[in-house]
DNA sequence: CGACGACCTCAACCTAGCTTGAGGTTATAT
DNA sequence: ATATAACCTCAAGCTAGGTTGAGGTCGTCG
């Protein structure tokens, strides 16, 4: 962990594709910390590229901060994740992705029924019941459908 | 198109489960439209009832209001929408989540080669890359994961 | 005909996830 | 030594998709 290790908020934006406001405001939500310099800058470690990058993929899956927030506690503390460390991380997030397709396969098939009845209707059909209801999520509005 | 065929905005409510300030606000949007009794009260008509039942459909698919009345736009004018035009529309929505079906697929493949490799780095790992930004999607905030 | 629930409008507020701007400081290249 | 790019904080603003509340009217049942 030379100096060469710590890296500021704007080589971490570029590296990342972050604006460097929203690593801020990462770092504010507890997504993400940061040393300081004596002059009050930040200085971040070059793993947290990868830390971000996760946090990209996963809010693309639409997890909010919050649960991105608790997937990346299973990281080591005190230490820089390691290879292991980042594929157990990430089978956790193949999980998330399965089960999303789960429920949209599950949507599809009854909607495939409602096709045949024609119905769209709230009363007979079970298509608007509430275990679809995880089907949809997604982060802020803004990517919605980019 | 008898009097009873036109109903007041807390029983359109009860039969949706939509809240009465958000029938409100999908009228203001354009989602829907109304008539009006003379003492100024908005009266709907019972298809309507099915309409907003795809409205709800779609946005747990992750569509915006803005896509739901483009999709709403292939329904007839001036008729009450049967049982084809349902039909019809509906097929609209199994597209879509056919098409996010896919995404989500090729997310779960790139994120597999990225297990293998342990990376989840941004420069390397192509995960990252924008065509995979739809697989995000969803309507607003409080909707996420429910 | 009076009560009372259902309805009306309009403005303000809410969450998530940021961005923008003002006003000021630090780090570095020459 | 100085220019200037990059950094800092803090407050306010933005979008989506609504909710909440105040203050007032309608419609229907007995």
């Amino acid at each position: 962990m030379n100096r060469n290790d710590l890296i500021p908020i704007g080589a971490l934006s570029r590296r990342t594709g972050l604006a460097v406001s929203a690593i801020r405001y990462y770092e504010e939500r507890g997504l993400i910390t940061s040393l300081r310099t004596g002059g009050n800058q930040r200085r971040f470690l070059r793993s947290d590229i990868r830390r971000l990058g996760f946090v990209q993929i996963a809010q693309r899956l639409g997890l909010g901060l919050p649960e991105i927030e608790r997937e990346l506690a299973a990281l080591p503390q005190g230490r820089t994740p390691n290879t292991m460390d980042w594929q157990k991380i990430s089978r956790s997030l193949r999980k998330e992705i399965d089960s999303r397709i789960q429920l949209l396969t599950r949507t599809r098939n009854k909607l495939d029924e409602c096709i045949g009845c024609g119905c769209l209707s709230l009363d007979r059909c079970h298509i608007t019941n509430k275990e679809d209801r995880a089907s949809a999520a997604g982060p802020g509005p803004r990517y919605v459908l980019d």
